[in-house]
RNA sequence: GGGCGGGUAGCUCAGUUGGGAGAGCAUCGGCCUUACAAGCCGAGGGUCACAGGUUCAAGUCCUGUUCCGCCUACCA
């Protein structure tokens, strides 16, 4: 025995932080940008907003991305994963400006400059809050390389390629219409807009003819827009307004005369098919407006209130004037009924607030050039995204992409590197401050106030992250990217503008592959929400369950192509799987008490040879599944060879010889497999359950270091031995069929576990004598049995239970034991089982068509079935037929 | 409006080129067997949403129906 006792449950808390700080000081995260001989593998990181918590999804992505990294690392690649936080602006100014509210400040009364130097503070004191939470999560991050957004380098890289995008005119500025936020005061991309089905209505109104009599009804779902209307649009081919005495309209509220235009967007079919132009708040009218030179009349101030161009109206909140048009309108008589109607609704991504299409100068990038090279690299394979479904998403989404609104009108971001020239009113566009105006030498030039759209900075991340514009090391060796492992909610936020910029500016894709994963979703399949309450918080579940259960958790969910829904009950399971690998240590450590390097093969027994090939068997599964980004398929391969076979069988099977005082060789060599298997499952492990494998890696004899500097487990490694064992492994199947054959009976029949039970068994193949003869002790040991005879003739004792197992027919004598009634049961309900099995097998080979165009290979085996079948079924029948003569 | 994904055991979900319906949890029965009761040994449980089609053969491919979820969209 062994001093290495250790705890018979595992506790997971102290250990993961104390791997954790030794794992950052022995610097194993580090990538080596000056080595040579490796292959890379890079990642990096999809960059969490600084003032962000760590979230469900942020779990599952960051679990696969340390899985991958964790596993090419023991496969002795040279590698990087790099980590960061994006500046959020949006999202982070909210945040200060709520704790400035609390002060009894705001942003104003600060200034610009203390402002940012106040979210500054902010972020060096909560900035890393995430960042610990990734690192609890065991993330494997070269931390030392750590980046933010708006850190110096990133803002280089930001204004080169802002300069260089609009010098060569894929950037440009404009008034156009844009979604515009009244609460965040700033303009947003159209990506940015969540669309909300509200319950609005719809309200008819009549604008009366300029001359004569009657008018033109329009309707709308947002009457306070009316205000600003310039014109009323009919389609040309509407016959009911062909002979129209007016040319103009009198606008009611406002009284402005406007003309009726014919245009042919309007839908003859919807409403009236009469259509009220309003420029500036609505972006199919501003369309219209320039067909028509209309006049863009803005009432709605960036504020949400109405502006001195909505006449009486000025001063009122846009809802409240919403009101106080409809009772103006009612009081004219204008309003011709209101319907009920569901529309969309645009909100603010960010802070929910319903948004005004709203005329505004900003600054946007031509997305078209930039995009079809991106759909290029995809098409070409540059690019792979998997699963393969999201191309189709990625293609339609590109093929109709708009160009891209980049200014916001916040504080917190990359201020835009554009000056204007105060004499002149020229535009200069430079990395720096320019000293003159380039066009009249003019020296008094001022910024542009606008911020760059936090995703701008985003879509530079996988290369100005390792240095660019320098031509770094780190970007010679690691760009592009393997892989980038990502949700699909942002497919087109990131991964396509990284696609886009990636391409444009390194020439080359920014990564190989791009993996997809599924969103976290409560057990009901809902999307979690704070405002739902069914947030399940990652931290707690980490204190709960501990981290690897958890992460072991996650890609065992990580199927392609479906969504997760999480549940504590799977958590919990698998922590029973974590605690059993303890355990299995545990008594392996009662009996291993130094490193057993060499394994005798001479010397190593059936059971031996068996779990070697079963561990070379999963390894190649694991290697393949993760290859394929397939962590579900390898964690389910991993939790079947840990629990049901190196646990329940071949731990089971060797306890008779580790319990046996006497030294021997064969002890010696069997523990030296005990140690290897032990040693390489935990390796293939480690990936996925990094803490409890270094934990056990240390009270494994004769290791050294960390376990993430072991070798992995590979089929070159022991050439001789280290491969499919296909003989022991058929040898095993049949040991483990009489086995389970036996403990059968003992269960059905409600027999004591510990009653040993005398079988004989008998089979026409020698081949399957022998084998049971040779390794009779394993059964006699695994099924309890005083004694067992093996024999060729078949001849039925009395008072005996059956089972049958392929060739094999298995006595479980019971004399005076035996319940007959019992025994009749089991074996009419087993052979009804097994007629019904045969009556479909024997369908089939009753067709002749299947006889014929089948592949000779499914017939061979069909039939082969067909004949194990029926001889189970017979041999199972003159059995009952014996039994109930004998009853008789 | 367009697109995508899904409906498989009581629950949560796997099921890669079409050829034996699986896992975990839950349930039932038996076990405190000297690693683990967070455990061990057994057992039961499914017309693979519905209707057609292709095929010798369909959970898997095609068509339609239905229910659920998501993404996307400038019809007032």
């Amino acid at each position: 025995m062994s001093s290495h006792l250790i705890e018979k449950g595992y506790e997971p808390h102290d250990v993961e932080k104390r791997w954790y700080d030794f794992w950052e000081t022995e610097r194993l995260f580090a990538a080596d940008e000056n080595k040579d001989d490796d292959p890379c593998y890079s990642i990096v990181i999809p960059p969490p907003n600084v003032t962000g918590v760590l979230h469900m999804g942020h779990a599952l992505n960051n679990t696969l991305q340390d899985i991958l990294c964790r596993y090419r690392r023991l496969r002795g690649d040279n590698v990087l994963w790099m980590p960061g936080t994006d500046h959020a602006g949006i999202a982070t100014q909210n945040v200060v400006e709520k704790h400035l509210a609390q002060e009894g400040t705001d942003r104003y009364q600060l200034g610009r400059e203390k402002f940012i130097e106040a979210v500054w503070e902010w972020r060096s004191e909560y900035g890393s809050a995430i960042i610990n939470q990734l690192k609890r999560l065991g993330a494997s991050c070269d931390w030392e390389r750590e980046r933010f957004t708006m850190d110096e380098g990133l803002s280089r890289a930001v204004r080169k390629v802002f300069v260089k995008l609009y010098h060569e005119n894929l950037i440009y500025r404009g008034s156009y219409i844009v979604n515009w936020c009244h609460r965040c005061y700033t303009a947003l991309a159209d990506l940015e807009v969540d669309h909300e089905e509200h319950d609005g209505h719809l309200y008819y109104i009549r604008y009366p003819f300029a001359e004569g009599d009657g008018g033109l009804v329009v309707a709308t779902t947002r009457p306070e827009t009316m205000l600003g209307d310039t014109a009323v649009a009919i389609n040309p081919g509407d016959e009911r307004y062909f002979d129209l005495d007016s040319s103009h309209v009198i606008l009611p509220l406002m009284n402005r005369k406007m003309p009726i235009i014919k245009d042919k967007y309007v839908d003859m079919s919807f409403g009236t098919g009469a259509l009220k132009i309003t420029p500036a708040h609505d972006p199919n009218d501003f369309d219209i407006g320039n067909r028509h030179n209309l006049e863009r009349v803005k009432v709605i101030g960036d504020d949400g209130v109405m502006t001195p161009e909505a006449g009486k109206f000025k001063g009122l909140d846009r809802f409240d004037c919403r009101e106080a048009v409809i009772n103006g309108l009612k009081e004219e008589h204008l309003l011709e009924k209101i319907e009920p109607y569901k529309h969309n609704v645009g909100h603010c991504y960010r802070c929910k607030s319903v948004l005004e299409p709203n005329l505004s100068k900003q600054w946007f990038v031509k997305a078209k050039p930039l995009a079809k090279k991106a759909i290029d690299a995809v098409k070409n394979a540059e690019t792979r995204i998997i699963p393969e479904t999201w191309t189709k998403t990625y293609f339609d989404w590109m093929d109709n992409i708009r160009d891209w609104c980049i200014s916001r009108q916040i504080w917190w971001g990359h201020q835009i590197p554009a000056w204007t020239c105060e004499a002149c009113q020229e535009i200069v566009v430079a990395m720096d401050a320019p000293e003159r105006c380039d066009a009249c030498e003019g020296r008094r030039l001022v910024q542009e106030t606008d911020v760059l759209d936090t995703w701008f900075s985003s879509a530079l991340w996988p290369f100005s992250t390792m240095g660019w514009p320098d031509e770094t090391p780190a970007l010679k060796r690691f760009y592009p990217t393997s892989v980038l492992v990502t949700g699909f909610d942002i497919l087109f936020f990131w991964v396509a503008r990284m696609m886009m910029m990636g391409i444009h500016f390194m020439g080359d894709v920014p990564f190989k592959d791009v993996y997809v994963h599924a969103l976290v979703r409560d057990e009901e399949g809902k999307k979690m929400s704070k405002s739902m309450g069914n947030v399940i918080d990652p931290m707690s579940v980490i204190e709960q369950y501990g981290t690897d259960a958890f992460r072991f958790t996650l890609a065992a969910f990580a199927a392609q192509g479906r969504d997760v829904k999480m549940s504590e009950k799977r958590i919990e399971g698998y922590r029973h799987f974590v605690n059993k690998l303890w355990n299995a240590t545990r008594f392996s450590l009662m009996h291993i008490d130094k490193a057993y390097e060499r394994i005798d093969h001479d010397q190593i027994s059936l059971v031996d040879r068996w779990i070697l090939s079963r561990l070379y068997r999963v390894t190649e599964k694991v290697s393949e599944d993760l290859g394929s980004y397939r962590f579900n398929d390898a964690v389910a391969a991993l939790y079947k060879f840990v629990w049901h076979e190196f646990c329940d069988w071949y731990l089971e099977a060797i306890k008779p010889l580790l319990y046996d005082k006497t030294e021997s060789l064969r002890k010696e060599a069997t523990l030296s497999v005990l140690w290897r298997v032990l040693r390489d499952t935990i390796i293939l492990l480690h990936p996925f359950i990094p803490f409890v494998t270094e934990e056990i890696w240390h009270r494994l004899p004769g290791t050294e270091g960390s376990i993430m500097q072991a070798v992995y487990p590979s089929g070159t490694r022991d050439a001789a031995r280290w491969e499919i064992d296909a003989e022991a492994e058929s040898k095993m199947n049949i040991i483990m069929g009489v086995i389970s054959g036996i403990r059968n009976v003992r269960g059905e029949m409600n027999i004591s576990p510990s009653m040993p039970l005398v079988v004989l068994v008998q089979s026409d193949v020698e081949s399957t004598r022998e084998t049971i003869v040779e390794y009779q002790d394993i059964i006699i040991n695994l099924a309890r049995l005083s004694s067992i005879s093996i024999e060729k003739t078949e001849k039925r004792p009395k008072s005996a239970a059956t089972a049958v197992v392929d060739d094999t027919t298995i006595f479980v004598l019971l004399e005076g034991i035996i319940d007959v009634e019992k025994e009749i049961q089991r074996l009419e309900k087993e052979i009804k089982k097994l007629t019904n099995e045969l009556a479909s097998v024997a369908k089939k080979l009753s067709n002749e068509d299947f006889l014929g165009k089948a592949p000779a290979q499914v017939v061979q085996k069909v039939k082969e079935k067909h004949g194990a079948l029926m001889e189970k079924q017979e041999r199972l029948q003159s059995n009952l037929d014996k039994i109930m003569a004998f009853e008789a």
